[in-house]
RNA sequence: GCACUCAUAGCUCAGCUGGAUAGAGCAACGGUUUGCGGUACCGUAGGUCAGGGGUUCGAAUCCCUUUGAGUGUACCA
């Protein structure tokens, strides 16, 4: 339910009944509930503009307020703010009416686009590691998200497979004869490690390493094949981390750098003749304005770089797939560069002035000790590890549970381990730097995917305990049931908001408001007890299995399951 | 040097298109169970929103400045 435009709509009514003409109408969710459920505080400023006292204008305009429907009461208070309370008996009747709606409510964007989400990126050279989570993760729930409100999403898997440490792999690949068995890649690390030492060891091999970067770039056909080889075997791994993070990237989503290596020389063409590159030291540079440093679009030796195969992207993006939002969701390291190569792309004609480009960008995750997050030995900390190290984490913290068989306790511990790692990641405001905490991610206290997991066990047990058909409609009772009734049809003015914004958390605070809320109803007022009425019993069980309903949603979008039994 | 980001309770974080007495969780202290999963719920205490100035009827939020932390800055991605 889009609450808050319906709200506008019937503020804009009153405004012009009352004959004041507003640009604007924002509504916004009350700050207290004593202060009602909604309030509109424009009035002041429309106050200043016509030179009138707010409060008088105020009063005016709660006069025109159609309480009849949707709003039960509207109030004045202070110099002029507008409360807003909802009608119980609207709230009733329109969660009966989602009680059987998929989407628990929530409708379709008026008007759909086609959005590209560029995430996870992994760098075919190396094992992905902690640094990767984060694009991984919040790029999949924003493509989810997006693909859920109605936008029509093109995930782009932006995958490092091209740049001269290829030729000292393959090279090594070809050495150690593995053939890009997988078995024998199993450790990447070590395997671009063993690899390196070669390398600085032989000048032979070194020689070759170089040798087999012009080979494959110009296509020559024993090479191209060792590199595919190694490029399937590496990516094989990173199928495997979507895997156990219940991420949502196949191999149609892989758009790789190599793919764009025909289009890099057309691009520069391009740049010259509209005379934004010019050569400078040899190289050819775009010079943009307020920057000291030029952004190199051609290296003097007649190599490309990034900032190339990004403009390729950009317009590949925008003239193929036709794209009219794209995203990048990168490390926020990354601002300076996806700034300038946007500016260069815009001015360069490669995207339409209608396309909405944005730099998704996130922080670092730290330890303990607000230090990037490493291993003991400085190391990087390789996901699948991480990964599986919260699944056993899981495990105990949930061993004194509910009785499972073996393979319901795997499955739970899965469900709760990977929602742990990502919703910890997800409910940090994604631009800022976070500290990784396993006590904390697997607390059942707090807001954790483990406690939003165990409300929605408890719901399900309720429900399990009942054990009949609930048929009926809901009843808002009391302030409790009232303020649970507008926080589930908060769920559509949360997403869209999250949409919008690219942030995650904005769902995350939201399902913590929502389980918080349900948990005080679960505690005033009983379900099952025997002497509560049944039409009373059954809005209830009603309300609590919307609320499942909505945590369950939620938390899908976020790519974490739900368990009947925790 | 220049540019960007950040600074909110002891800790971890929300709140930032300006709105009422700045909110959560953890940790501390106290309370609630014949009621459906108590790993729950309720309460107490804890703040100069880094410092200073400005704009405004109104500033954690916008602008300037100082301090502190981080990041990026010509041929890696």
């Amino acid at each position: 339910m889009k609450i808050k435009s319906e709200l506008s709509k019937i503020i804009e009514k009153a405004l012009n009944s009352a004959n004041i003409k507003a640009k604007e109408i924002v509504i916004s969710d009350a700050t207290k509930s004593e202060f009602g459920d909604y309030q509109f505080n424009g009035v002041m400023r429309l106050a200043k503009e016509l030179k009138r006292n707010p409060r008088e204008i105020a009063l005016e305009v709660v006069e025109h307020i159609d309480t009849t429907g949707m709003v039960s009461k509207v109030e004045v208070a202070g110099p002029g703010f507008i409360n807003i309370w909802l009608n119980n008996e609207w709230l009733a009747e329109v969660t009966t009416d989602i009680l059987d709606d998929k989407r628990v409510g929530v409708g379709f964007v008026e008007k759909p686009k086609r959005v590209v989400v560029d995430y996870s990126g992994p760098n075919m050279a190396k094992q992905m590691h902690v640094g990767h989570l984060r694009s991984t993760i919040i790029g999949d729930t924003l493509a989810t998200l997006l693909e859920f409100l109605g936008d029509e999403v093109i995930r782009q898997n932006h995958i490092g497979d091209w740049g001269t440490q290829f030729g000292m792999l393959i090279a090594y690949l070809e050495e150690q004869n593995t053939d890009g068995n997988t078995q024998e890649l199993k450790d990447l690390e070590q395997f671009y490690k063993d690899a390196k030492v070669r390398f600085d060891q032989s000048e032979e091999f070194a020689n070759k390493a170089r040798e087999y970067v012009v080979k494959i770039q110009s296509g020559h056909k024993h090479c191209l094949e060792l590199w595919q080889s190694f490029i399937d075997a590496s990516l094989g791994h990173c199928e495997e981390v979507y895997e156990k993070l219940n991420v949502n990237l196949t191999r149609d989503d892989v758009r790789a750098e190599s793919f764009y290596n025909e289009q890099l020389s057309k691009i520069l063409e391009s740049l010259k003749e509209k005379n934004i590159s010019t050569t400078s030291n040899g190289a050819e540079c775009v010079f943009l304005e307020g920057d000291e440093n030029p952004i190199i679009v051609q290296k003097s030796d007649g190599g490309f770089l990034y900032a190339t195969t990004d403009l390729a992207a950009l317009y590949f993006r925008a003239n193929i797939l036709k794209a009219k939002r794209i995203c990048y969701v990168v490390d926020a390291r990354q601002a300076q560069h996806f700034k300038q190569v946007f500016t260069i792309a815009k001015i360069a004609g490669l995207v339409g002035e209608d396309v909405s480009l944005e730099h998704i960008g996130f922080g670092t995750m730290m330890d303990k000790g607000g230090k990037p997050f490493k291993t003991r030995d400085g190391g990087v900390i390789k996901l699948v590890d991480l990964l599986d190290e919260a699944v056993v984490r899981a495990k105990d913290a949930i061993k004194d549970r509910d009785v499972h068989s073996k393979e319901e306790l795997d499955a739970v511990a899965k469900a709760i381990g990977i929602g742990a790692v990502k919703y910890a990641d997800l409910s940090i405001s994604r631009e800022s730097n976070y500290i990784f905490n396993w006590d904390k991610m697997l607390s059942f206290e707090g807001n954790t995917s483990l406690y939003m997991q165990y409300a929605y066990a408890r719901i399900q047990s309720i429900l399990r305990k009942y054990n009949a058909e609930v048929n009926g409609k809901i009843i808002i009772g009391d302030e409790i049931e009232h303020r649970l009734a507008v926080m589930i049809l908060k769920f559509e003015d949360t997403l869209v908001k999250s949409a919008i914004e690219a942030t995650p958390h904005t769902i995350t605070s939201y399902l913590y408001d929502l389980v918080t809320v349900f948990m005080k109803f679960y505690e005033l007022n009983p379900i099952l007890r025997d002497d509560i009425e049944e039409e009373i019993k059954i809005s209830r069980l009603q309300l609590a299995t919307l609320t499942g309903a909505v945590i369950k949603k939620g938390l899908e979008i976020l790519g974490i399951e739900v368990v009947d039994k925790i």
